[in-house]
DNA sequence: GTGGTCTAGACCACT
DNA sequence: GTGGTCTAGACCACC
């Protein structure tokens, strides 16, 4: 996985690199069990203090998203769900909602907002069943 | 307008109090020319310092949402739309993926964010005409 | 003389309409003796607390710029250098300076600048004669 | 970069440290990069609050001529024109009205403004090309 | 009444 | 070390 950092930025280094781990898995381009770059290694390659990489693999470790395995290196851990569906609709609707006060604020229709986020959904891996399903899609 | 915050929260206050502003302005419950409460007042409903509601609303006019007439108070600014449309693409990309990624790592299926997507979307106000027509609208 | 100001602006109303005067006379629009309208006249016609009008005046006439004749009115005064050529010399450098820092600023050439500041310069009423004359224009 | 304020002026401190760190980067003296002086040992330095320093910096940096990067100190940015041209011209013109009132009621003759404009505008570091090239200076 | 500025001093987050 | 946030309380400018 190729990782980027902008020092410029006013988000922390640290939580650009935890952003750009989530979002490749959430594409799909790295998968549970992958091995993730060193701490050193991506600290010499970044130009970055390497308590900065170390503080971004333990947040997402604690976040469940992240296995060390002492002198193995950083996994990406596998799925898990935790949260109660409640919780994670409550998410949802969150992001969205940020998603499109921001699209209203750039001064977007509805329209163009659909377009373009139908161009960008078929770029995600979506789970095929959701693991709490909701009471929409019954099973068969 | 009512406006909440929570002390406890990692995001700081008078960045609670920025994206409810933006929120509302997005649902079209403020419209420009509104005035909103004065400094002191709400800070005497949030029990918060007065110098967080003015930071706030100071970083608000900066952005351009926000218009601030000394001794009258506090007002919506009518919208302006001063990005390339170039920018304002690329910034409506980003808060989809941001979107995107986070529904992935909540477990949801296609289906179920496009249906939630569809909820949600209603209740903004969007553009009806894109200040920078993008072709793919043409006028019936 | 026709007055307008921006109640939206963050420079306040009594200091736009004293630049505005300032600004005609320099052009030349009003001339010494001429009467402006009166604190209660203007406050009526741009909506706004006669308070205002009277501090933009009275701000003026400290300057020595208005004369205030109770009962008759407030007129232009005669022009009357007072200060010193060391003083005026600072300001007009200050002036300079601040003009040219914007204009870098903005991205412009020399020669941009210089084009304007030529188009600019004829629309001004200069004197023909400095009152404290510089050792740069000896008397004939 | 060496700064000084006034604590006595009307003009407030923190505008005048965004005056001076604007005016040296229009005079070549700052560049992009550079580092400026901490908050803290400014604010030691002045013998002001080091609130006053950061919102002098903070301004700056929404106004893109400064990054701040938390835990390494403050930078001047890359310079960045996103304004159209008609804003720049617009914003030109009003800066040098300003300064050619101001040129007037200091009762100094064209002669006198045109011979200071030409030493003080030697000492600017003015672009070479406009990034909106004007009609007015085809290329030889 | 309104918002704007500044101080003093605290605590936190980032590198 | 760095900057960011928040509080408490003061004084001023504007309307």
């Amino acid at each position: 996985m190729k990782f980027q950092c902008d020092t410029a930025a006013r988000v922390p280094i640290y939580r650009q690199l935890m952003d750009q781990v989530r979002e490749a898995m959430a594409r799909g381009r790295i998968q549970p069990g992958e091995r993730l770059p060193s701490v050193r290694q991506l600290a010499r390659e970044l130009v970055v203090n390497p308590n900065t990489i170390a503080k971004a693999y333990s947040e997402l470790e604690r976040a469940g998203v992240l296995n060390t395995r002492p002198g193995m290196g950083v996994f990406i851990a596998p799925p898990q769900a935790s949260l109660t569906l409640e919780v994670r609709r409550e998410r949802l609707i969150k992001a969205i909602n940020v998603c499109l006060t921001e699209a209203v604020h750039l001064g977007f229709t509805t329209e163009e907002v659909a377009t373009t986020l139908t161009q960008q959904i078929e770029q995600f891996q979506f789970a095929t069943a959701s693991p709490n399903p909701s009471p929409k899609t019954p099973a068969p």
